[in-house]
DNA sequence: AGACGTAAGCGTACAGCATACGCTTACGAT
DNA sequence: ATCGTAAGCGTATGCTGTACGCTTACGTCT
C-alpha cells in the first residue's frame, strides 16, 4: 500500500519556493556566474547533494528561480479607463520592474521562457490589450514578440554592461567619432528609466501608426 | 637592446584572428557552454596553456571573437538616395546578418560592447542617419539604445530559446490562455525575418512620429 | 512498544573548468 | 657556436556539476 502524500517517512525541511529563494539571493549578491549548486547549499545550510532531492539538475533550479521571479508579476489586466497604450506601457512596466530588480536572472528567462506559466499569463493579457487596439493577425504576433524582445534587450543593455565610463566614454571622446560622442555627452542626462520608457514610447507609437 | 618586432626569439605560430576564428568555430558547433580554453586549444591543436601567450584570460579571447565577428560588418553608410528609414534599416539588417549567423556570441556583445570599436563604428553610422532624420538630443540617445535593444533581444528570442513548440504550443493549447493560442497558431505563418522586420518597422514609425 | 521501509540528507569521487607557476625548447641575434 | 628570449607545455590547485551509495529520521504497521 503506498503511503499518502503527506506521509512520507521523513518530511522535506524545504519547499519549492525557499530553494529558489536561496538561489535567488546567491544570484542578486554574486551575479548568474556566482549560482552553483554548493553556493546554495551554503546559502541554506544543508549539503550540496541534498539540493538533488529537490531538482534533477541545476537547469531545474534555474527554472524554479524564473518562476518564483515571474510569478511576482502582476498579470491582472490594467483598469480599463486608460488607453491601451496606457495599458500596455503598464503591463510592460510591470515586466521591468520585476525583471530589472533581478537583472542577472534574464539570460534564464530567455532560455526558459517556454516552461515559464507566468511568461504566459503576461503575453495573454497584453495580447487581449493588443487586439483592443485594433492589432490581430500577423500584426499582433509581431507586435507581442517586438514587445519581448525590447524588453529583453533594454534590461541586458541597461544592467549587464560593465560600467559604461571607461570603454565607451574614452574611445569616443577621442574624436574618431564625433557623432557618437556628442550623443553620448548628451546621454549622461538620461536616466534609465527616462531612457527605457522613450524607447517604449517610440514603440508604441509605431503600433499604433500600423500600417 | 631589445629586439626589433619581428626578430622575436621564436615566432608566433598564430594570428589573433586565428585564435578567434577557431573559438568561433567551437562556438558555433557547441554553442557557447561547449566555449572552453581546453576545446579551442584542441582545436588548433595546442595545449591549453600556449593560448595563455596570446590571452590574458578567457575574457579576452571572447573579445577577440567579438571584435572578428563585429568587423565584418559593413558599418560604411548606405546610399544617400534612400530615405533615412531605409538606410536604419539596412544598418539594423547588416548587424543583424552578422551576428544571426552566431547566435550564441549575443550574451558576449552585451558584456563586451564598451570594448568594441566595431560597434562604436556601427553605432556613429546609425547616430548620423539619425541626426538626418531630424532627431537629436534625448531622442537620439533613446533612439540609438532602442535600436540595439530591439536587435539583441530579438535575435537571442530567435535563436536561444528551446525549441518553440513544445513549451509554449503545448501549454498555449490547453485553451487556458486563448488570445495567446490564437495568435500563436497565426504565428506560424510568421518567418523569422518578415518576424524581425515588422517589429523593426514599427519602432522606425514610431521614431519617425516623434513627439 | 517495537520493527520495518522509505525517502531525506550527506560524503566521497570523478571529470571538466580556468589558470598560476615553472620547465623545456626553438630560434633570431650576436 | 653561443646566448637570451619568448613560445609552448606539464603539472597542480581550487573551482564546477553530479553519479553513487551510505546513514539516519520518522511515519506506518504490527
Amino acid at each position: 500500500m503506498p503511503y499518502a502524500v503527506n506521509a512520507m517517512p521523513r518530511r522535506r525541511s524545504l519547499t519549492p519556493d525557499q530553494l529558489a529563494a536561496a538561489a535567488l539571493a546567491v544570484i542578486d549578491r554574486d551575479g548568474l556566474a556566482g549560482l552553483s549548486m554548493r553556493a546554495v547549499a551554503q546559502e541554506i545550510g544543508m549539503s550540496t547533494m541534498a539540493l538533488y532531492r529537490y531538482v534533477d539538475d541545476r537547469g531545474e533550479l534555474e527554472q524554479l528561480v524564473i518562476e518564483l521571479v515571474l510569478s511576482t508579476v502582476d498579470t491582472g489586466p490594467p483598469g480599463t479607463a486608460s488607453s491601451w497604450y496606457e495599458r500596455i506601457e503598464v503591463m510592460v512596466g510591470r515586466l521591468r520592474g520585476v525583471v530589472g530588480a533581478h537583472p542577472w536572472i534574464v539570460p534564464l528567462i530567455i532560455a526558459h521562457r517556454h516552461q515559464s506559466v507566468a511568461v504566459l499569463r503576461w503575453s495573454e493579457t497584453v495580447v487581449a490589450i493588443l487586439a483592443e487596439a485594433g492589432l490581430d493577425g500577423r500584426d499582433r504576433v509581431v507586435a507581442l514578440r517586438c514587445l519581448l524582445a525590447y524588453v529583453v534587450g533594454a534590461i541586458q543593455l541597461e544592467h549587464l554592461g560593465p560600467l559604461a565610463g571607461p570603454g565607451t566614454q574614452v574611445i569616443a571622446d577621442r574624436g574618431e567619432f564625433p557623432q557618437l560622442s556628442e550623443t553620448a555627452r548628451q546621454a549622461g542626462g538620461v536616466g534609465p528609466g527616462e531612457e527605457f520608457d522613450g524607447g517604449l514610447a517610440m514603440l508604441l507609437r509605431g503600433m499604433a501608426n500600423g500600417r
